[in-house]
DNA sequence: GTTCCGCATGAATCGATAG
DNA sequence: ACTATCGATTCATGCGGAA
C-alpha cells in the first residue's frame, strides 16, 4: 500500500490556495479562526469584518473542491454585548451568492464545553459543522461511520479503558478494537446530523481546534484512502495527522511558525497505517 | 392557591394578538407551522414567502411581550432540492431589525428522531430552539432547571421507576420526585443549551406538537408562578395544559377548530396542581 | 495488571474597575 | 460615555499516582 503524502505548508493561506489546481480536493475541513479570538496568533478578526475578510478564502476553496467533494466548516458566533453575533448566518447566505450548496449543519455536541455561571445564560455546549457542496451529487460513504445500536453498546464503550479505544483494530479489520470486536455482525445503523464528542482538554503542546474525532468522522464519510483533504487553517496539524493515519493524502496551510512546527512534529510520529483512534456514538 | 387562568382562543392568530395589551406576556413559546409542512391545516407557505409571512406575527409578539420577559421560537429549516433552505437564517436577520436581540439559540436534540435513510443526508436530529428578547436584562431563573450532575446520576435515574419520575414534587419544592430529593444541595448543577429530549407526545393529532418536556423547561426557566404564557400557535394545546399543571397563567392561539376542540379537552383534564411530569438530563 | 481518586485544564462570558 | 483589562465563575475529561 503506497503510503499518504503530506503536505504541511507554511506561509499565508490565502496565497497558498491561489497556487492550488482547480478540481483537485475531495475533503475540505477546517475550523478557522474565530472573531475576536486568538488575538496574539491571528491578528484577532473583530465580528463585523468576519464575513468580508472570510469570502475571498471560501472563493478559492471553491475553486480547489472537486464538483463531487465537500467542505466542513467548523464555527460558532460569539456572544456579544449579550446576543449572539450574526457574522455566521450573514456568511452562509453570502457563500450561497458564490456558488456554494448549503447541504446541511451537523451539530457538534461538546459534552464538556467550558465552565462558567452566568445570570443571562448557560453553557454554550455546541458548534456548527456546516456542509457546503459544489453540486447536488457529490460523494458520501454513509457505510463507513454506521455506528452499534443500542443502549447496551453505549455501557460497553463507557467502560472501556482508552488503551482498547486506540488498539489497532488491523487485526480484525472490524472497525472496533480488539475487546469490541464481538460486535461484528451486531446490528450497525447510520447516525443522525448531532455528533457526541468531548473536546480535547489535556494536550500538551497547544489547544487543538478539535479533536481528531471530528476530522475522522468526516473522512470516513466522504474520502477513500488515496483522497486528497485539504485544511487551510490547520493549527496543531489534527487534520493532517488523521489523514496520515488513515491513508489519505493531505495538505495543511498553517501561517504561524509556532503551530506550523507542532503540526509537522505531529505528523513525524504517525505511522500511516489505519488505526481507528476515536469512536463517536450516541 | 389561586389556581391558573387558561385562555383557549379559536381564532386568527394575528387578529387576536393585535387584541392583546402591550407588554403583558412574561414567556411566548411557539413551534410555528414550518414552511409547506400541514398543507391542510394551515394552507402550506412556501419557503421562499415564510420570512415574509411571519413577521408581521413577530411585529406583534414584540410589543406584547414585557421588556424582562422572553420569547422562544422552536424551527428548522426544510431541505428544498437537496440544499437547506435559508429562511430561518433570514428570519432571525428580520428580526433583530423589527428590534428583537437574539439572545441564544438553544438546541433541540431529538433522541429518538425518526429513522430515515437518503443517499446524501442523515436523519435530522435536532431543532433550533431560538431565545430571543427585548432587552439584556430578562428573567431568568436558572435554579429551576438543574439536572443531577455526572454519571452516577444517569445510572440512578435510569433505574428509577417512571412512577417516581412522575411523583408529586409540591413537598419539597425541589423540582424533583421524592426519591431524588436527597440529592439536592449535593450533587446538581446547571445544565448546557444543549436539550436531550425525545420526539414523545402524548398528543397523536398535531403533526408538530413539541413534547411536554421542552415548554416545561423553559416555563420553568423564564416564569414565575402567577406569570402569563403565551403560544400562538397553540395546536393540541401542549403550551397551555404545561402552564395549567404549572400554575402559570396562558393564552393559547389556533386557528383551525378541530385542533382548538382538542386542546381544549386536553386542559380540562387537567388539575391545576404543580407536578413534575417530565425531566431533561443530559 | 486493575481500579480509584485527585487535579489541572479548556475556541467562555459577565460585571466591575481603570484609563 | 466608551474601550480595555481582570477576576470570578464552573464541569466533563483524562492523566498520573496510589491502593
Amino acid at each position: 500500500m503506497k503510503s499518504a503524502d503530506t503536505k504541511i505548508i507554511l506561509g499565508d493561506s490565502l496565497q497558498v490556495l491561489n497556487s492550488l489546481s482547480d478540481n483537485s480536493i475531495d475533503l475540505i475541513i477546517t475550523s478557522p479562526p474565530y472573531a475576536d479570538q486568538r488575538k496574539s496568533t491571528y491578528g484577532g478578526i473583530h465580528p463585523d469584518k468576519y464575513v468580508e475578510w472570510f469570502l475571498p478564502f471560501t472563493e478559492q476553496m471553491l475553486r480547489v473542491l472537486k464538483s463531487d467533494g465537500t467542505f466542513i466548516l467548523n464555527i460558532k458566533e460569539k456572544v456579544v454585548e449579550g446576543e449572539r453575533s450574526t457574522y455566521v448566518l450573514e456568511l452562509i447566505l453570502e457563500m450561497k451568492k458564490q456558488g456554494w450548496l448549503w447541504t446541511e449543519e451537523f451539530i457538534w455536541h461538546k459534552k464538556n464545553s467550558f465552565p462558567g455561571k452566568w445570570p443571562n445564560r448557560f453553557r454554550d455546549a455546541w458548534e456548527r459543522l456546516l456542509q457546503f457542496n459544489k453540486t447536488r451529487y457529490f460523494n458520501m460513504y454513509q457505510d463507513n461511520v454506521r455506528i452499534p445500536v443500542g443502549e447496551w453498546a453505549k455501557d460497553r464503550l463507557k467502560n472501556l479503558s482508552s488503551t482498547d479505544k486506540i488498539r489497532d483494530n488491523a487485526k480484525n479489520g472490524s472497525g472496533f478494537g480488539k475487546n469490541i470486536s464481538n460486535w461484528v455482525g451486531r446490528e450497525m445503523v447510520y447516525p443522525s446530523n448531532v455528533l457526541h464528542i468531548a473536546t480535547e482538554c489535556n494536550n500538551k503542546n497547544h489547544s487543538a481546534a478539535f479533536p481528531d474525532g471530528l476530522p475522522e468522522w468526516f473522512i470516513k464519510l466522504f474520502t477513500n484512502e488515496g483522497d486528497v483533504v485539504l485544511d487551510p487553517f490547520l493549527g496543531s496539524g489534527t487534520t493532517c495527522t488523521v489523514s496520515k493515519k488513515m491513508n489519505r493524502n493531505s495538505i495543511g496551510i498553517e501561517i504561524n511558525s509556532e503551530y506550523h512546527t507542532i503540526a509537522v512534529e505531529n505528523c513525524k510520529s504517525i505511522s500511516s497505517e489505519p488505526k481507528l483512534f476515536a469512536q463517536i456514538y450516541e
